[in-house]
DNA sequence: CGATTTGTTGATCTTACTCAATAATCGTGG
DNA sequence: CCACGATTATTGAGTAAGATCAACAAATCG
């Protein structure tokens, strides 16, 4: 087996995409990071990857599926704090206190890879691209928070939800699945819990933009039919992340 | 002049607490560190750190005085991301887009280091703590950004107002300044938009908490006179951060 | 197949926004 | 140092966006 093959067969199959950007690591060295990954087995949807208080020892790459990041807060109620798809890293905001300080849980039937953060200390000191990485890679989660908080604190309803379909829909095209049919992996009320909205308001929101014809929504399926009013609803420009 | 005044003329003149948490790094590599630091002159009020579009080269962080962050919408509205405080860092998100995206700008005459990125790479690849310290620094600030998205999804205005008094409250205290007693450097229209909320509920938040006789109030200067309700309005356990 | 959860729709209510007027503060130049 | 205009903050009245409550429909699951 050649470095190119392993090389595929890390990416494509460990969903290690965002561990291996393009131009970030050459093929030996997406080699020896691929060496210290450990391919888990499927979780169930309800299944808990990690909970609140635990001891941070990875941070993990989502292969297949879909798992919904979340605290309690002293009202013991649910606060979603985000969606990681197929390719996405979680966990990174445990690095700091070494402990979690949220409950990681399979929306639905996924396989998700362990990555030991012992492991990419060593590794980044040795590889130095994985170094520079590491630091893009939080950096970028950083301005993703801060994007939606500019969304919670001036976006009316219809624009947040526009948004997050935009959003959804710009994931799933970077992973090559349709940016324009795809299912919601989340319930309504994780939506809306996430968007800081009513679950009514969601449902209403959605049924609205059907109307308009923007949308074609049936149960947890989307079907985006005017992404350029959609744009326009969530004001975003068509290109951006 | 010896390694340990040296680290204290780093820690204490320019700042850099949030580079020299304790236990991070020895006083040698503290005194590396403090090398490739450059002191800027001071900004004026209303003076721009980066703007917008410029390149990205350098973290930075605040001697004195007080920075505000901000973007600016499709509709030219300022957005307000954060505000930063003597010994806090700011920049890191740029780092991933090499490009700010965002515009810092001085609330008050403040003195700020200058930290090449290079240079932190650089030394980042030799000095394991310093690595180890910049990921704690990045995963800490998404936490921060978690938390704020937390406040603007499912907090009233009156829990977002008492939350970001709290939270003043113990950063000052943190830089040995009182917890109780402090100046907001930052205008009214400034905390509004930061929180999600208009001027106007911002102002009437502060009199009915007046009022109340949680805090008092007068232009820029605040007391807290009752710590534990506004703890109870927040929200938030006194210990916290 | 019935039970339970999840989603939709309608009616009403509340919070915080908007608009408007006034007051206080700041900065500048005489 | 004070007077001036400009910005910033406060307060009030009316409004609107979205929350809540409630009833019902649809999907999911054992």
């Amino acid at each position: 087996m050649t470095s190119q093959s392993k090389f595929t067969v890390s990416c494509q199959q460990c969903g290690l995409n965002e561990l291996c950007l393009p131009n970030s690591l050459t093929i030996d060295e997406m080699d020896e990071v691929d060496r210290v990954v450990k391919r888990g087995k499927p979780l169930q949807r309800g299944e808990f990857l990690y909970s609140t208080g635990e001891d941070f020892s990875s941070i993990y790459a989502v292969r297949s599926g879909s798992i919904k990041v979340f605290t309690i807060d002293d009202e013991g109620e649910e606060q979603v704090i985000g969606f990681y798809l197929p390719g996405e890293l979680l966990g990174m905001d445990a690095i700091d206190s070494r402990l979690h300080m949220s409950t990681a849980k399979s929306m639905e039937t996924s396989s998700v890879c362990e990555i030991p953060f012992d492991s990419i200390e060593d590794l980044s000191t040795s590889i130095r691209n994985l170094q520079m990485h590491m630091y893009k890679l939080l950096s970028r989660e950083i301005r993703i928070d801060q994007e939606l908080q500019m969304l919670l604190a001036k976006k009316t309803a219809e624009e947040r939800i526009g948004a997050f379909l935009m959003n959804l829909s710009m994931r799933y095209e970077q992973r090559r699945l349709s940016s324009t049919r795809f299912r919601l992996p989340m319930a309504r009320s994780d939506i809306g819990n996430y968007l800081g909205l009513a679950v009514e308001t969601v449902s209403r929101i959605f049924t609205r933009m059907q109307t308009m014809g923007v949308l074609r929504v049936e149960g947890k399926e989307v079907e985006i039919l005017d992404r350029q009013s959609l744009c326009n609803i969530a004001h975003v420009r068509d290109e951006e992340i």
